[in-house]
DNA sequence: GGCAATCAAATTTTCGAAAATATATTCCCA
DNA sequence: TGGGAATATATTTTCGAAAATTTGATTGCC
C-alpha cells in the first residue's frame, strides 16, 4: 500500500465524515500538514476522488468538497437503487452456498456491533467506524455475486456518496431509528435474499433505501437540532 | 486546462485506439519522453484512469494498461445497457425542444462526417478522430437530459471502455459495417427517441449495442496474433 | 470618486533529484 | 552444479524547491 492510497482513504473518510465540509477549499499546505505527506500523494489521491465525485477541481484553482444537497442526494439514491437492484437480481439467481454464506454471515457480524453500539454509553471513534465497515461489507455482499466488476464498483462510489448524507444528518445525537427497526430492515432483506425471492429482495433494498432518503430530508431540512438517525 | 488534464485525455486515446496495447506495463520513464511532462502530472492523469478502469496500478510495481477480453467486454456492454436504456427513458419523458434538437443535430453531423469517411480513399487521423468523437456526441445527446449526473458519468466510462474493443476490431480494415448498417439504425435510434417512443427507443438501443458486441466478439476472436486471455 | 493597471502575496502546478522498493545478476559454498 | 545470500541495477514513489497562475491590495490616472 502506498501513501497515496493511505490519503485516499483518509481523505475519503474526512468528506464522508463531515470533518472536511461541503464546498471547503483544500489548500495544499494544509492538507500537508494535516495529513503529514508532500504534495504528490496527496495529489494523486484527489485525482481519484474527483472521478469518485468526492471532491471537485478548478484548473489552476485547486480542489474543494463536493457540494451536498436534497437533490443530489435524490440523484445518489435513485441511481443507487437502479444499480443495486440489478445487481442484487443477478447475486440470487447466480449466488453460491459461499454467497448466501457471507450474507448471513455479514448481516451477523453488523448486527452484533450494532447491539454492541446501542449498549455503550460513550462508544469510541474506533466502535463507529467498525459498525460503519460492517455497514458497507453487508451491503456489499447482498451483491457480491453479481459478476460485474462495474456494478460493483459504481455501487461502491454511490456507497461512499451516500454516506455522505447519513453523516451529515448523524452531527449532534447519535443513535436512533424514528418509526422504524433499520436492523430489521436489514434482517429481512437478508432473509429475502438467501430465500431466493428476487422480487421480495428488491422490493425491500427499494424501500430501504427511499425510505431513509426522506427521513434524511426531513432532519437536514432543520439542523442543528436534536436529531436521531438511521440508515 | 492543466497538464494532467492533457496527460488524461492522451493516455486515455492511446489506449483506446490501442497504440498502448492491454496489460502493457506503463514505465514512468517512457511516459515521460513519449509525452513531454514530468513525473507530476503523468501520476495524476493514471491515478484518474485507474479510477475509471483503463489502466491497472499495482503498488510498487506501477501502472499497466488494463486488460481485455470477451467476457470484460460483456460485462461492459451489459452494463451499459442497464444504465442507458434507464437514462434513455428518463430523456425522452423529460427532454425538451432544446434536447431534440440536440440529437437531431448531433446524428446529421455524425452522418455527414460518416459518408465523409466512406467516399475519402485516404483518411487522416484527424478524420477518424472528428468521427469518433460525433459518434461519443450522438450517444451522449441521446441521453443528456436525463438529469442524472452519475447516469452520465457512468456512462461516459462506459463508452471509452467500450470503443476499446471497437477499435481492437478496426485493426487492419477500416469500415466496420458487415450486414448491417449502422448508421441506418443510429437514425431509426433518433427517430424513436424523438417520437417519444420510449420502448422502441430502448429496444434500439439494446439491440444497437448486443449486435456490436456479437459483430465484435466475432472479429476478435480470430485475430493475428496472441490473444489476452483472462477470466 | 471610479476604474484600470501594476505590483505583492498566496496558491496551485510542475519539475527533477532523492528515497524506497522491486528485479536481475553475481558470487560463494556445499 | 544448484541453491541462496549479497550485490547491483532498474523502477516506482515521494519530497521540496522552482515555475506558473490566481487573488488581493495599492497606486496612479481621468
Amino acid at each position: 500500500m502506498t501513501l497515496s492510497d493511505d490519503a485516499h482513504d483518509l481523505i475519503r473518510r474526512d468528506i464522508v465524515n463531515g470533518t472536511l465540509a461541503p464546498e471547503e477549499p483544500l489548500r495544499m499546505d494544509a492538507l500537508k500538514t494535516r495529513y503529514g505527506m508532500g504534495f504528490s500523494p496527496l495529489r494523486e489521491a484527489l485525482n481519484r476522488l474527483q472521478a469518485e465525485h468526492m471532491v471537485i477541481a478548478v484548473p489552476q484553482r485547486g480542489f474543494a468538497v463536493a457540494p451536498v444537497s436534497p437533490a443530489l442526494m435524490w440523484d445518489v439514491i435513485r441511481t443507487r437503487i437502479h444499480i443495486e437492484t440489478r445487481a442484487l437480481e443477478i447475486s440470487i439467481m447466480q449466488g453460491d452456498d459461499d454467497w448466501e454464506a457471507a450474507v448471513v454471515s455479514s448481516l451477523h457480524g453488523m448486527l452484533l456491533q450494532a447491539r454492541r453500539l446501542a449498549e455503550q454509553e460513550c462508544p469510541t471513534e474506533d466502535d463507529f467506524r467498525c459498525m460503519e465497515d460492517r455497514h458497507r461489507r453487508f451491503h456489499r455482499a447482498l451483491i457480491d455475486a453479481c459478476g460485474s466488476n462495474w456494478l460493483l464498483d459504481f455501487a461502491a462510489k454511490l456507497y461512499f456518496n451516500s454516506e455522505r448524507y447519513r453523516f451529515a444528518a448523524l452531527a449532534g445525537s447519535i443513535r436512533g431509528t424514528v418509526g422504524r427497526n433499520v436492523q430489521d430492515e436489514h434482517r429481512r432483506l437478508a432473509d429475502a435474499a438467501t430465500a431466493r425471492d428476487t422480487a421480495r429482495a428488491t422490493e425491500l433494498l427499494t424501500h430501504h433505501y427511499l425510505e431513509t432518503g426522506r427521513y434524511l430530508e426531513s432532519v437536514l431540512a432543520v439542523p442543528q437540532s436534536e436529531n436521531t438517525v438511521s440508515d
